[in-house]
DNA sequence: AGGTTATCTGCAATCGTTATCAGTAGCGAT
DNA sequence: ATCGCTACTGATAACGATTGCAGATAACCT
């Protein structure tokens, strides 16, 4: 059946269960080819419940993101998974966004893993503080919660990366420029807009405020956001969006309505896709290494979890790079219509 | 700090252990006031290493997937962790399409889960009977291996599918069609591969063999796949390409090569994709529900276990449907050069 | 051979929880 | 008062592994 033990191995070869755990745990034993073939012919497979109960560890790292679907922490799930090493797994918790299953799955967490990596919903709550109180090791990757910097981190240069954007497009000539902006309850949402304002006062452009939309990460509120704009008596001549999936919403928007990029409206988007070359025209991006900050994110949990974790934490930042393809072009004369177009 | 255990509570109300636990788990007890405030105040949560090991099981359940970055098994993933329900939680695997770390994943699973959601790597191995000689209930999704039916399962019609798609391929005039297909040694490879052979047979088209092209999946595979047909001395006029990632990876082929899509050749690939809509020309798909497929997969799980897992396995299958977009045409005379086609 | 280490071994306690079993308190009926 | 019934409670033995301690065996030295 499914319950061999332990006690069947040490009755089996005829020493005690002390011995058959040291020869588990690599000690010299006598026996070992016994033990070998024993553990072998009863297909002994040591119980972790009985293990974690003794250690006090279970060798899980827990992964909480708010959507796997998401391409982007899709590749952080990546990054990690390669670099957890092979005696611990990882448990994945999926929040969908909401804060009533991140929070659940939180307090259900307390015991079933060693340690948890995250990137929490809003920077509104205080989640750590929570499990600090447990004793819970937790490494925030992409978000902190607003007490972060008491927590190990692998954050992404947002700032610098909105910059990047807003400064390309300021120097094609546009001036019209938009911000499809996330949540400024999350870290990246609040950075990228610091970002975005920056390179507008830099490049002496000032900030009208119904061009910046704060929406919600989602291909949806990418969309309406969209829309929003399309609205306005004078509609941008480009858009920084601010996220993959509000990039897509947003390039459905225009093609639902018929508007051509570059033409009459250029875009950049934060976050590299993988099919980025496949839409017309390719999409200019702003790209950082998700697979590398989820590795990178592991490698300093685990390093907390193997050093005893009273080492102060660690900031760690990954750089971003602009990708130009071809969703960027100089600004057009805004009364031309859309039949009298050329193409570039 | 972090270890406050049942005796604390009991001792703090002044009960026994044995009362808590009763509390804790519903049967009625004289101080429930008492209780809870002590388990609120002390910060109580009960240990489950020890609840596992009493109990013998770990109210979790695992998914083994091959390539979380796949947006169909992150979908999978998703939809499974939609019908988890608020006491299990999800111990996530990823292979990365590694056949070393599929084997020491399943080894390591045993004891941690109650069960395993799976798509296997390939069909020619044995996994399954590796897991129930430990009496670990299986739910395959998407994929089985050669023993499969022993088990329950959740796969897509398949052949169907690619039948829809050939058909469709023929019925708007093609007839050198070819396709990029998955490994023969997966069930979604091979019952793709069947789908496409027997819609080719009734629509009276002689299946040439070099328009077949085994590749793995991926999309550099469907790039060195697509490759190679456009090198044949007479291309085929139309393409089925067995999944998304290889669909992406001949697109961008095509791209490479400079030929328009569905001008010079058509495309259908099996699985819809987020941005099919913004791919020029918008991609022609069969498509089918992952999310539902993952939450029906662990619907079935969740079923197996509270049962006592002694009844027969059951077999599901999800439906697919073709999705018109624009990547298919009629086929043009083959010796139109590039300069010659006209917009349609 | 005798004495001293160096290795290995078994016993038993332990981790935190639940299940069993034998109570005990409370209460109404006799 | 006594009895019997119900409703709860406490002590304790598991669950399967690890570990300190003390005892046993082997190895090594003079």
């Amino acid at each position: 059946m499914s319950t061999v033990t332990i006690t069947d191995v040490a009755n089996r070869v005829g020493v005690s269960v002390a011995t058959i755990s040291r020869y588990l745990s690599g000690f010299n034993v006598r026996n070992e080819e016994l033990i070998r073939e024993a553990i072998n012919e009863l297909n002994y497979r040591p119980s972790a419940a009985a293990r974690n109960l003794k250690s006090g560890r279970t060798g899980n790292i827990a992964i909480v993101i708010p959507d796997i679907t998401n391409p982007f922490f899709a590749s952080i799930v990546e990054g990690a998974e390669s670099a957890v090493g092979k005696d611990r797994m990882i448990l994945l918790v999926n929040t969908g966004d909401s804060r009533e299953r991140e929070e659940k799955a939180l307090s259900q967490l307390f015991g079933r893993v060693d340690g948890v990596i995250m990137a929490p919903l809003t920077e509104d709550e205080e989640g750590p503080s929570f499990f600090s109180q447990f004793g819970l090791p937790i490494v925030f990757v992409d978000r902190v919660t607003k007490d972060g910097e008491h927590f190990s981190s692998v954050l992404t240069d947002n700032v610098k990366g909105a910059e990047l954007a807003t400064t390309h497009l300021a120097s094609l000539g546009h001036s019209a420029i938009a911000m499809i902006s996330g949540p400024m309850s999350t870290t990246p949402g609040k950075k990228r807009a610091e970002g975005y304002r920056a390179a507008l006062k830099r490049a002496k452009i000032s900030a009208a405020e119904h061009y910046f939309i704060e929406s919600d990460f989602s291909e949806a509120g990418g969309y309406a956001a969209m829309c929003q704009l399309l609205q306005l008596k004078q509609p941008p001549t480009a858009v920084f969006t601010a996220n993959n999936l509000m990039t897509i919403g947003a390039l459905n928007a225009l093609r639902t309505h018929g508007i051509k990029v570059p033409d009459e409206i250029s875009i950049i988007g934060f976050d590299d896709l993988d099919f980025a070359e496949l839409i017309s025209p390719p999409l200019t991006v702003i790209a950082r290494d998700a697979r590398h900050q989820g590795a990178q994110a592991m490698e300093l949990m685990i390093e907390q979890l193997e050093s005893g974790s009273i080492n102060p934490p660690k900031h760690s930042m990954v750089d971003v790079q602009l990708i130009e393809r071809g969703s960027c072009a100089t600004p057009r004369v805004r009364e031309l219509t859309p039949l009298s177009r050329f193409d570039s």
